[in-house]
DNA sequence: CCGATTTCAGTAAGACTGATATTA
DNA sequence: CTAATATCAGTCATACTGAAATCG
């Protein structure tokens, strides 16, 4: 951790109190300020529950990926789509997944340019533990109530469609 | 980028339908990844509006909390805890800032032990440009209305100050 | 020949650990 | 002596570019 010091304000609204003073677009400052200390905290969460079972954020949610798929095989070109990560991004975790036994790579029988990521049955296994893990930690929002988790959902989704996710 | 192609589906709605036949939590699973891509929208746009002007992200936030404080300097430990990043982040920061000359390192006059960055002239001018940058690219929030930002400041407020922010 | 898929080499920014020099 | 401050060296995970090999 950096510090684990308590600032005695909120520092995104006193950055938006200057900010209001000179430049336009408060509002949108003060929501995108929030959203990256958002990140930081949520990711902070994960991955200290990951840690127990060696595995980061990224390569996690790939292992996630391919358990939730009818096969547990995919396409590493399709996972960097679905998780929005570059390929050589997918190329690294898939590479460090195999190199734990978590996965291996599968020629396609139908496309011989396409590798196939499959999780193995440890990968199944340390996936649910992972689960259980990350779940228990409440991925950094368990303060937060059902209508505040509705609310960030429904506006985070109409973000991220308006950006062309989807 | 990774693609600019768009999945036929919400992924994050894709992964809570799975998530939720087995494990608990979906809603907050749902809003956590949806914060971790907002982040990466958001990270996008700015950094590319601020590629212009030569600034990182991390770089144009330790600038603009120069630029706002009451002197234009401040010690390098403080704007650690301002901006959340780890005191040798800081340090490496204000490197890049002063190679650049958009930033001086001035010893305390009152603690020997401690260094004080101070926003320069020229930083002052960049820092200016650039956010003319950054408030155009309207953060990738561009699409969002008043209530909605407002929703998400609210409820990131709250985040942020049950994780011990301030 | 063109385009898609994956991989590799190399670069970059950032987060972190551990150690150190200086000073309160 | 201790605590705080900044720095340095080095490691790590990730993102990216550009190039290459393979194949549809």
């Amino acid at each position: 951790m950096t510090k684990e010091k308590r600032l005695p304000f909120d520092p995104v609204a006193e950055a938006a109190r200057h900010w209001q003073e000179r430049w336009p677009g408060t509002e949108r400052m003060a929501a995108a300020t929030a959203i990256m200390r958002a990140q930081q905290i949520v990711l902070a969460r994960v991955d200290a529950a990951l840690a127990e079972v060696g595995l980061t954020f990224a390569r996690y949610e790939a292992l996630v990926l391919l358990h939730f798929s009818r096969t547990g095989q995919l396409p590493l070109g399709k996972m960097g789509l679905r998780l929005q990560v570059h390929p050589t991004s997918v190329t690294n975790a898939i590479d460090r997944l195999e190199a734990e036994g978590l996965v291996r790579r599968i020629p396609s029988p139908t496309d011989r340019r396409t590798t196939l990521a499959g999780i193995t049955p440890r990968g199944r296994e340390v996936v649910e533990r992972a689960t259980e893990l990350v779940a228990a930690s409440g991925f950094g929002l368990g303060s937060l109530g059902a209508a505040d988790l509705a609310a960030l959902s429904r506006v985070l989704r109409r973000l991220r469609k308006d950006a062309g996710d989807f």
